[in-house]
DNA sequence: GTAGTTGCAAAAAATTTGCACGGAC
DNA sequence: GTCCGTGCAAATTTTTTGCAACTAC
């Protein structure tokens, strides 16, 4: 099942109503997983000009209750949302909210469960240079 | 050396000065590697009372451009800041923005490396019940 | 037909900025 | 002494909310 198809199951199964609104912006989210609100707004508006930005954060907030997308903030200031569906180490406890921290051994997953961990998402980043920008930089600075 | 002595020996080397309100902040920021910007305002007063909230914030942001904390959204709307320095996988570029993702291998440091991604930051997080949570849950709901 | 959703506009919250004073170097 | 950093208040940006109209179910 598409993470498009596996969100709006998702609102289906909660008893929310599937509208084209809800549609297309599950959509923008999906095919580009690193924009923010205000970004998710502009690219919404290209196919439907009538959207309100409420919309937008009404609808962000909704799936990140469902579960469905996750807010996160990179690097500097770029904030974003993605769709959690994919399996990408802090322990965080959803319930109630303290935080775990594990030495980041080999079986990442099993580590958690080892210490009674319930894991329900795995998300990981590696933060720096990707292999074209560390070519080009290259000589200059460090 | 200590992570505090660590970010005021960043910030002389940036050559930015040492303040008492700067310590504070960062000294709490150490402490507490969970709170929003408002929270380590009102920590901050404790001890500090005359301290403004544009002084967090401006301390927030000098610090997030020295790559000396990370802000980051978790679960639903948490947002809060943590500094690095432990090792804690997206592989996000931090100079052209492009985030690619790699398959959650064993050796994951290694594997980045291996597809020219030059590490800077790991950070991993997992989301889900800590083992408390987990067992006092335990009957009810699912 | 009913109740959840939407768009718009206004309200509230979060973050940044201007300016004069104070303190680190 | 100089210039960066601070507090305060105002400005700006971001997010939420109220309400009437609309539509998915």
């Amino acid at each position: 099942m598409s993470a498009q198809a596996s969100a709006m199951e998702t609102l289906r199964a909660a008893g929310r109503r599937i509208t084209p609104e809800r549609e297309l912006l599950v959509h923008i989210i999906v095919q580009n997983p690193h924009l923010d609100a205000s970004e998710i707004f502009s690219i919404a508006k290209e196919s439907q000009p009538r959207i309100g930005l409420a919309t937008v954060y009404r609808t962000l907030n909704l799936l990140k209750e469902l579960g469905v997308v996750r807010a996160c903030e990179l690097g500097e200031t770029h904030r974003h949302y993605e769709v959690h569906a994919d399996d990408h180490v802090h322990l965080v406890c959803t319930e109630c909210g303290c935080v775990t921290e594990v030495p980041l051994p080999q079986p990442i997953r099993k580590s958690a469960e080892a210490r009674g961990f319930h894991v329900e998402r795995v998300r990981l980043e590696l933060i720096g240079l990707c292999a074209d920008c560390a070519k080009r930089r290259g000589g200059k600075e460090a």
